[in-house]
This record gives C-alpha cells, sequence and structure tokens, in this order.
DNA sequence: TTACGGGCACAACTAATGGTTGTGGCTCGC
DNA sequence: GCGAGCCACAACCATTAGTTGTGCCCGTAA
C-alpha cells in the first residue's frame, strides 16, 4: 500500500473526480486514475464506481475511506515527531516504569491534543543535560546532584516530583501485614535492588539512605528481569525491595506481593524537570503546568532526601 | 514517506541490525540499507547510529518508532476494512446522525477490539437488502415495511430498536415550555421536516402518523442543511420538527432550542437489523447481543407503530 | 437524433526508482 | 595484527511511476 495511492484516493473521494484531484497534487489526471488502480489492486477490491461527470465511492471505498484517513493523519503526526524545528516535545526519562514516564502518560491523557514522545536516553545526568543543551531533547527528569552554580548558565530546572517510597515483599515476609513500615523497622532486613549502574545516581541515592538508616541494600548484581525479581520476592520470607509509590515496576497482583508504604520518616526521591531557557517550545510550559499542579503537598510530613556528597 | 521503508525501520530497530532485519525481508542488506537511508533523506533526519556490530537507534529513531509502529497498525487496519474474506464488520446505516450510527458508536466504545466499519449506502430498504444478500455489507438497519414472508429466504431481521420522538422547537414557541406533549396537542400545528425523498420509508411513516393523528407534517421542500432548519427554528413561533430521541441531528444548544419528548402515545420509529443468515462474521453476533442488552423496555407505555399501508 | 463537452482509461515512451551483486572499509575481539 | 561481522558505496538491471497523446463513454443541449 502506497500513501501517496492512500492520498489521492482521499483527494479524489473530496472531489469526486480524479481531474480536480490530479490537479490538488499537481500530477495529471492519468497518473490519479494509474494511482488509483494500481491502489484498488493491491486491496484487491473497487474503491471508486467511474461515472460520465466522475467517480463515486463504493461500499468499499466508503469503508476504507475514514482509514485512509486516519493513515495520512498518523504518517503527518510521524513526520511530526522528526521534522526538525517544529517537532512533537521530545521528554527524556530514565526508565518508562517510574513516576517520570507515569506523570507523562497522565499528561498526555489530560491533553491528547498535545504531541509528546517520550524517550530514554539512558545517559547519566551530565549526558541528559548535554542532550537538552544540544536540543536533542526539550526536557530531562533527574534528580540534580550538583549545586546549581555548577550547571550550564542556559540550563533550567524546577523540583517537580517528590517520589516517596513502597516496601515490595512477598506474602511469607515478616513485614507482609504492616499497614506501614518506618525506615528503622527496616534494619537488618535484607534490602535487594539489583540491575543499577553501580555508577549512577539511583545507586548513589540508596547508598545514602542505606548508610543513614544502617540498612542493608543490595544494589549490585545482576538483574534477570522483573518477573524474574518478582518470583523471588514471592517466594522469600526475607527477601524484600524498595519501589517508588508512583512506579508502575510491578505487578503485585499476580504474585500475591504487597506495597508497603515507607514513612516516618518518608524516603523522598527528588526529581527535577530539565530544560533549556531559550526553548520556546508550547507544550513545554503546558507540562511545566501540569506538573506542578500535580505536585503532593509533604508539608508538615517528616521527610528524608539525601545530600549527593560522592 | 514510504510504508515499505517504515516497515524496514522497525525491523531494523527489533533486530539491531540491517542484515537480520533485511532477512526477515526477504531482501538483501543492502536493499535494507537503502531503504533506512531513503527514510532518514525523507525525514532529513538520523535514525540509526551505525557502529560495528549493527545499529542503534538515535533520540530521532527512539521517537520516531512508535509512530512508525502505530503507522503499520493503521496500514493493517486500513487493509483489513475492505480484504474480502476477513474484513471488519460492515453496517449500514440510513444516516449518520440516527439512533443506528449512535448506538454502533456505543458498540465500538464497548468493544474497541471489534473492528467495525460504518457505511451509508442511501437506499432504500430493497436496495439494502440486495447490498446485505449480496455481501457488500454484513447488516443494515430499516424499518422492515413489508410481510415476513416477502423477505428473501437467506435474509434474518431482528427489531432492535424502538426510537421515540421528540419535538424540536424554539424558544419562542408556544409549546416552548411544555415538558411533554401528546400527538393530540400537536394539531394544527406546524411540523416541518424538509428534505425527505417522498418515496421513501420515512416519507411513508411521518404520512401515516400525520394521517393518524390528524397533525400537519410537511415533508416535501428541499433542505438547506442543518444549520438553516435550526436558525429558522429558533426565530419561529410557529414551526417545530420531529427528531428521535437518540439522534445527534442538532446541537439544541447554540440556538436555544429545546427537545420535548412526544408521548401518550410514543409513536415508535420501529428499526431492524438485518443480515444474512449464513453470514459467519464473529462480530455479528456480538453486534446482535449487543443490541439486544440496549432495547428498551417499553412494555406499560403506550405506543404508537405504523401498519406501512402503502 | 446528433453534436458537444467533460471525464476516465489505454498506449507508448521516458525518467527515476528500487532491487541485485560485487566490493571496500570500519571496528571489535581474539 | 588478523579475521569476522556488518554497513556503505558503486555499477548494473528490471520495474515502476510519471508524462503526452488519444479514444471511448455518457449526459446534456441544440
Amino acid at each position: 500500500m502506497d500513501l501517496e495511492a492512500v492520498r489521492t484516493f482521499v483527494a479524489a473521494a473530496d472531489a469526486g473526480q480524479f481531474q480536480e484531484a490530479a490537479a490538488a497534487l499537481s500530477i495529471t489526471q492519468q497518473a490519479a486514475s494509474k494511482r488509483i488502480a494500481g491502489l484498488e489492486k493491491d486491496l484487491s477490491v473497487r474503491l471508486f464506481t467511474r461515472t460520465a461527470r466522475g467517480v463515486a465511492l463504493t461500499v468499499d471505498g466508503q469503508a476504507f475511506l475514514p482509514h485512509a484517513r486516519e493513515l495520512l493523519r498518523v504518517a503527518d503526526r510521524a513526520d511530526a515527531s522528526v521534522r526538525p524545528g517544529r517537532r512533537a516535545l521530545r521528554v527524556d526519562v530514565h526508565s518508562r516504569r517510574v513516576a517520570p514516564a507515569v506523570l507523562l502518560e497522565d499528561f498526555y491523557r489530560a491533553h491528547p491534543e498535545i504531541d509528546l514522545d517520550v524517550v530514554t536516553l539512558t545517559a547519566d545526568v551530565a549526558g541528559a543535560i548535554a542532550a537538552v543543551e544540544a536540543g536533542t531533547v526539550d526536557a530531562t527528569f533527574h534528580a540534580v546532584t550538583m549545586p546549581a552554580r555548577d550547571l550550564p548558565a542556559t540550563i533550567r530546572t524546577a523540583r517537580v516530583i517528590d517520589e516517596t517510597h513502597e516496601l515490595l515483599v512477598g506474602p511469607a515476609h515478616p513485614l507482609a501485614n504492616a499497614r506501614t513500615v518506618t525506615p528503622a523497622r527496616l534494619v537488618r532486613h535484607r534490602i535487594w535492588m539489583p540491575g543499577m549502574d553501580p555508577g549512577s545516581e539511583w545507586a548513589a541515592y540508596y547508598a545514602e539512605l542505606a548508610a543513614a538508616f544502617g540498612l542493608t541494600i543490595d544494589v549490585i548484581g545482576p538483574s534477570f528481569g522483573n518477573e524474574s525479581l518478582m518470583a523471588e520476592l514471592a517466594d522469600s520470607a526475607e527477601l524484600a525491595t524498595l519501589v517508588g509509590a508512583r512506579s508502575r515496576y510491578l505487578w503485585p497482583d499476580s504474585y500475591d506481593l504487597r506495597r508497603i508504604p515507607v514513612r516516618d520518616p518518608m524516603p523522598i526521591y527528588p526529581m527535577s524537570l530539565i530544560w533549556r531557557a531559550d526553548n520556546r517550545h508550547p507544550a513545554l510550559g503546558r507540562l511545566r503546568a501540569y506538573l506542578g499542579s500535580r505536585r503532593a503537598d509533604l508539608s508538615g510530613t517528616e521527610v528524608w532526601t539525601p545530600r549527593w556528597r560522592r
């Protein structure tokens, strides 16, 4: 199926004749006729009945028409997603399973008219900031671990997410039936978070968290995927892991896993939206406004955040 | 943008190399390379970075990938909509603004996984039945005005819609503030329903309705579109028109029009789903079940239906 | 009835495209 | 340093998509 032929089909359906459609596409009537004939051959179905005064859609043509329009719309969107200059808002997230990605999905649902592309650069903060500076992405979510004065002058940041944590355990774990749990109660429990890059901001965060409360957090070791981790947790009375409260890391239901909020204090993973000051993309402002409106009010709650000493 | 190139792009993104993607598509590595190069030229953007061990997506490639997948999906659907043998369920409705079309939309929303195409044959009952017999459409909605024994043997019908009526009037009309209205109260009010084909089942219905209650219903005369009709109604203290209760003929709000239910008795426009007995399309059964579940219970209500004498 | 005009399809030709094979260069790993 | 694996470029060829020229059909008006 050829997109140009589809475009010709739609033009002809709108015009009611090949002549005019051809003119609109700056080709000859014969070329339009050929395109349609080719499309009809591709689909092995007749799309138009030829009359003396032009053409009329067949039933098949009628059924095909909305699909054809949709196809052209999607093609335009695909094109717009990369067209330099006026492409869709492109936001980098660390992982598609954590809070930023979830919030972006909510944003997209709230504003379906905004073209949004979510990408994962799999870069560290510095690399992501470089991508923002270069303009390959419009914004990124990261914990900003360095003082503001060390950031490039063109970069702006805003703290938009305070992600709280939940302990994920199997039904046999001693904490399985707790309503909430404090960091202090996690001492001597083994917390397992495999698959984390040792140099990453994540690893640094959990190392500092472990140090602050005297916890045992294994961030080292290969990951064999979430399914494997979930299966291990489900069977174990000792293993537990920490997940972001809004992460969709896991579907605990299928393994009867429990998500237990951690509080008193709440360990907060702080994330900022990072963008370039001179970025005039209209959707960027709307994203910032949306994220601001979604920010939880944690005043009056005892929280813990790291100091990012390395 | 060429769909084959897009397909190659997706295959290469999945495989991580051109070689394997090419093999999957039964072309040479060089052809795949050319296709991608062509696509990159079309979009004037680089989609892959070439490495010694294959290829990796650029940020633009990452952003483009989901759009590319969607494009192929939509293309498949478009193809399936007309592919003989296993096409989408195709249902004919008289008009996209009356109850059958509204119900089909509800059905589609309730079962988004079912491929459904709504077409308008603009044929009379006999023509629509012929189309059903020929298999160009799977089903049609019509008032069945002939006795069952006159229908072709392969045709099945089921009464699925009892459409009630509402009087549509402007704010200056004497009935504008009525909660409900009876047919008897409409005597001597002028009811205007322009744009109706004199030979159609609709015209026959309203002629019989008028005769039964002594009403004045003008079904003759050209229609200048709904906007024009609405504007006339809005300004007039005499004109009124009848619309189906579930039709989306008009957006009365914009003209401060009122929709007043007609009852005691309720004039019912009965519509049947018409299909071919040997049609094994799986979605057809589900549509019938859905329509059955949506049918209003009118027992205990005084109704009026025509006898379709011509 | 006939003549005309508008519109689509077929034929012939040409330019461009998309495919193939052959080959060279790059990078990684041994 | 060398071979293996993979991509890009070149040359060539077959097919396609476009153009112009022309014929046919059908509805309308003389």
